[in-house]
RNA sequence: GGGCGAUUAGCUCAGCGGUUAGAGCGCUCGCCUCACACGCGAGAGGCCAAAGGUUCAAAUCCUUUAUCGCCCACCA
């Protein structure tokens, strides 16, 4: 049987084919009957309108490894995939592709045409984060994908409206809100980005009225809002102004009379402790204005110009107006001055527009409440939140939890299922909250019913997402069998729009968790460390990068470098070096079923090789004596795969990989693939044997310790090996486990040695320059068993250190001249071309040894000889740090004969 | 104004009480060894930001400081 296996790694050519596999086989579609304990995730879903990009490729590494490890272990495992309608992300799209493409302004297409223009583009565009997610080989169940905005998961969203509503949590109410002047729609608290910017405080004197002389000074950082001023404030104990209180002033520019009031909100101490009071525009002069009944006036339009109450500066845009003010204050005589004054600014998140404060009707939600059991199932652990100083940020955040402003100003959304029977249209006035479309109103009968014309912020529904993905409210067997969901993996930028929401729905409606433990991962910046942006052009494309490196290659690189709580600098030099990892991985393969078909070639049967129990015997023997190499590798294998579990169960997936990386590399090809060479093309057919079998079973359970990781390439090799030919996946077969058998501590060590003999030599051999020359060596120690272990690997030393003989010696090296080099153990010799060597330069390097040592030395003989430390630290570390002193004075010893060797030769050179 | 994180080899980062502080890349030297030059072998390179403290023992814990970054916050 001859297998092909291209000369390069090149992922273009197996990754397509095994996406596509993996898709039309239905390998990762769930069953809720299938045995075993339960693994369920689902995707915090992308937006719809948009494409993957490098977060959301971190995120579905990670789930994806998870996902992957979890079912190779035998759980029954449910990956939901599904994208979010991204109300005022994918709204804001579409209205700029009707400007640019077509110059039409959206508000004149009309809602209905609108909406059908936005569900066209979904449907178009909607495509490419499934397609991308297909292609980077996503392991999720494709047969239950879910939106957002789907009838079926919109039913769900008015339920727990109704629900809301009914329990008296939503109401509507006029208060000041978030306006951005380029969405058009009010932005929930969240959605405002703080930046602190230089700007002015500006100080303006309001006439006192009935008095030509007196002025009350105010200072504002907003100018233009004066025109909506319904008051001004002082404190009430303030002397400076006590006098004032009851008096008017007279609002420049408007020509009106507004009250002087007092209020303790005031801070005297703050600008001239007289604060104009703006009660549309404003929150504390809302506040305040409410607790003195006065008037709101807004004065501006919802795309931030001045508006007719704004008098001759209707019209003007908000900036426009700001500037024209103060100069016609300055032209009255009424600016006093102006200061310079940094202050936190407002920005929609979306546009980074100037935020408008402003006086607004909208539907709100309770959230105290709600936050409470949120704040209960942190607290005694229902739900980890991992990393720690997370969980803190969570329950600060939930403690201090503000009303959600719900309504949005949009058209793309879940429209908010309240109907008004308006008085205006013959109605009664009624407000209807209905789960299913009301022809008529309950209550007058009255069939001209308004709809709010609102929709919901999109957090509302991706906030019910792990319970309305699954059928709830309907007691389906996916929500019995895989909710609570358990585990959710996500970025920290969405703790609280998201996690938080989450949470506290998933407790109210399902009386559950709605997750077992959130993993937060880093997030991953440009080198600059800013996090990265598609409209500043420093955002990383993953498929790009995907088709550069490979898909294999850049999860593997964005898992070694997620180390949970700081951020993700991706850098060439890692992904090419994850790169090369897999080629190494690629390269190890060819060798494997190059040789073998040399072997075939002979006229063995591969059929011992490819039996299906080769796996769960391995490691084979030889006349029941199993190679001290392969109870070596074996060993190295449960040590790993150990060492992955543990990372793997604690989310740190660049332990994970770091392990996997070095068992491969360091151990597999370095070592085990270099010291059977022989045996694999050896004339003892029963050795051989021994040799493919393992090496076989070896780089088989290599693949699937890989395979979470790197799930295509895994996948391609597997296919190729002889003993698996016919299976339908390797992501159904089964993770390695650190089997009993395989442990052995011996041969670690044993086998230790023999690597340290041959880099010893290898070290010795560099410094003797004797680039690819083959000599002789001796080997000497006082320790039979070290002898022992040494003669019985004699071969592969001597093949691996280059030489054409080694001798063993017991105890001393004899005397005579060469390249030496000691460890505690053994003394090594190579006397050939003794004149070879840098005497100066051994020197130099052994009296830096030395120094080391000597110091080194005498710091743990302080430390042992403190009657302290023996009293109180534990057995094993003394024991420990004795046995190291032993050593190390062993080490130095040898140094210091050599040193007096070195410089006697040195001597003789001299006079020579 | 609060809170958090970072500061370790030339670069990017691990390590977070215990025995000569690690990796990848880069660098130096030697190798095209019949899987791989996306490679093999050998090396150089670090008073773990600064100062105090706790401890038998500190890169690791505590305090303060400095620099950088992030989040939260209705003082006009």
């Amino acid at each position: 049987m001859s297998r092909e296996i291209a000369k390069a790694y090149d992922p273009q050519q197996i990754e397509p084919r095994w996406a596509e596999y993996w898709v039309k086989e239905e390998l990762f579609k769930a069953d809720p009957n299938a045995p075993g304990p339960v693994f369920s995730i689902v995707i915090p879903p992308p937006n719809v309108t948009g494409s993957l990009h490098i977060g959301h490729m971190l995120d579905h590494t990670e789930i994806d490894i998870l996902t992957r490890w979890h079912r190779m272990r035998g759980y029954n495992t449910l990956y939901l995939p599904g994208t979010d309608h991204a109300g005022i992300s994918t709204q804001r799209v579409v209205v700029r592709k009707l400007e640019d493409e077509e110059q039409i302004d959206y508000r004149l297409l009309g809602r209905d045409e609108f909406v059908k223009r936005v569900w066209q583009w979904k449907e178009q565009s909607g495509g490419t984060i499934q397609q991308q997610m297909k292609q980077i080989g996503e392991s999720c169940d494709w047969s239950r994908e879910k939106f957002t905005l789907s009838p079926e998961l919109s039913a769900v969203v008015r339920e727990v409206f109704v629900r809301l509503y009914e329990e008296g949590l939503i109401y509507r109410e006029k208060r000041i809100v978030n306006w951005c002047p380029e969405c058009l729609t009010v932005l929930s608290d969240l959605e405002v980005l703080h930046e602190d910017r230089p700007g002015h405080l500006w100080h303006i004197k309001y006439p006192v009225a009935g008095s030509a002389t007196e002025f009350l000074t105010v200072a504002t950082t907003r100018p233009e809002t004066m025109l909506g001023d319904t008051a001004v404030a002082v404190h009430p104990e303030d002397e400076r102004y006590q006098h004032l209180i009851g008096k008017n002033v007279v609002l420049p520019l408007m020509d009106r009379e507004i009250p002087i009031v007092g209020d303790e909100m005031v801070a005297r101490e703050f600008g001239t402790g007289a604060v104009k009071i703006t009660p549309a525009h404003d929150p504390n002069d809302f506040e305040l204005g409410r607790r003195h009944n006065l008037a709101q006036i807004d004065v501006m339009t919802d795309d931030g110009h001045i508006n007719m109450n704004g008098g001759v500066y209707a019209d003007l845009d908000r900036f426009a107006a700001r500037k024209k003010i103060v100069d016609d204050l300055r032209a009255l005589g009424l600016l006093e001055k102006i200061t310079d004054h940094v202050s936190a600014i407002g920005l929609c998140e979306r546009s980074h527009t100037v935020v408008e404060p402003r006086i607004s009707t909208q539907w709100f939600c309770r959230m105290k409440s709600l936050a409470e059991p949120a704040i209960e199932a942190v607290e005694n652990g229902s739900i980890a939140i991992i990393p720690d100083n997370r969980r803190t940020e969570y329950l600060n955040w939930m403690r201090n939890i503000r009303d959600w402003t719900l309504s949005r100003q949009l058209w793309w959304g879940h429209r908010i299922p309240v109907w008004y029977c308006h008085r205006m249209l013959g109605g009664c006035g009624e407000i209807i909250v209905s789960r299913v479309d009301p022809v008529n109103c309950p209550n007058c009968r009255n069939a001209k019913l308004e709809q709010d014309p609102d929709v919901l912020d999109t957090w509302f529904s991706s906030g019910l997402w792990p319970f309305s993905t699954l059928g709830w409210p309907e007691d389906t067997a996916d929500y019995r069998k895989y909710y609570p969901t358990s585990l959710l993996i996500t970025g920290y930028d969405i703790l609280f729009f998201w996690v938080a929401r989450m949470i506290m729905l998933g407790l109210h409606f399902t009386k559950q968790v709605p997750f077992r433990a959130v993993y937060l991962h880093s997030l991953v910046r440009t080198a600059g460390g800013e996090k990265m942006s598609k409209s500043k052009g420093t955002g990383l494309d993953p498929v790009a990068l995907n088709n550069q490196y490979g898909t294999d290659a850049v999860r593997f690189c964005l898992a070694s470098m997620a180390a949970p709580g700081t951020d993700i600098v991706l850098s060439e030099d890692r992904l090419l070096g994850a790169r090369s990892f897999a080629n190494k991985i690629w390269n190890a393969a060819r060798f494997l079923f190059v040789n073998l078909e040399k072997f075939e070639q002979s006229g063995v049967s591969i059929e011992e090789i490819a039996a299906p129990e080769v796996r769960e015997k391995a490691p084979y023997g030889l006349g029941g004596k199993i190679p001290i190499v392969d109870r070596w590798f074996f060993a190295r294998m449960a040590e790993t795969v150990e060492t992955v579990n543990d990372a793997l169960a604690n989310y740190r997936f660049h332990e994970g990989a770091q392990a996997v990386y070095q068992f491969f590399w360091g151990d597999f090809c370095d070592w085990y693939i270099e010291w059977v060479k022989p045996d694999l093309l050896s004339e003892d057919r029963a050795k051989s044997l021994v040799a493919w079998k393992n090496l076989f079973a070896g780089f088989e359970g290599a693949l699937r310790l890989l395979h979470p990781f790197m799930p295509f390439l895994t996948e391609e090799l597997w296919h190729q090996l002889p003993q698996k030919s016919g299976a339908k996946s390797i992501a159904l077969g089964t993770y390695p486990e650190a089997r009993a058998e395989w442990k052995d501590a011996a041969a670690l060590a044993e086998f230790g040695l023999v690597q340290e003999t041959i880099q010893t030599l290898r070290t010795l051999r560099a410094e003797m320059k004797l680039d690819k020359k083959k000599v002789g060596a001796e080997f000497a120690s006082a320790d039979v068993k070290v002898q022992a272990t040494v003669q019985a690997n004699l071969d592969g030393i001597v093949r691996l250190g280059l030489l054409t003989e080694l001798k063993v010696l017991d105890g001393k090296l004899a005397e005579g001249g060469g390249g030496k080099k000691s460890t505690a153990q053994f003394d090594l010799r190579i006397p050939y071309v003794a004149e070879a060597i840098d005497v100066g330069a051994e020197l130099a390097r052994i009296r830096k040894e030395i120094d080391r040592l000597t110091k080194d030395i005498a710091g743990k003989e302080g430390q042992l000889g403190n009657e302290t430390f023996r009293s109180r630290a534990p057995e094993k570390i003394i024991q420990g740090l004795e046995a190291t002193l032993a050593e190390r004075r062993v080490e130095l010893r040898k140094f210091q004969e050599r040193v007096k060797e070195l410089e006697k030769q040195e001597e003789k050179e001299e006079k020579g």
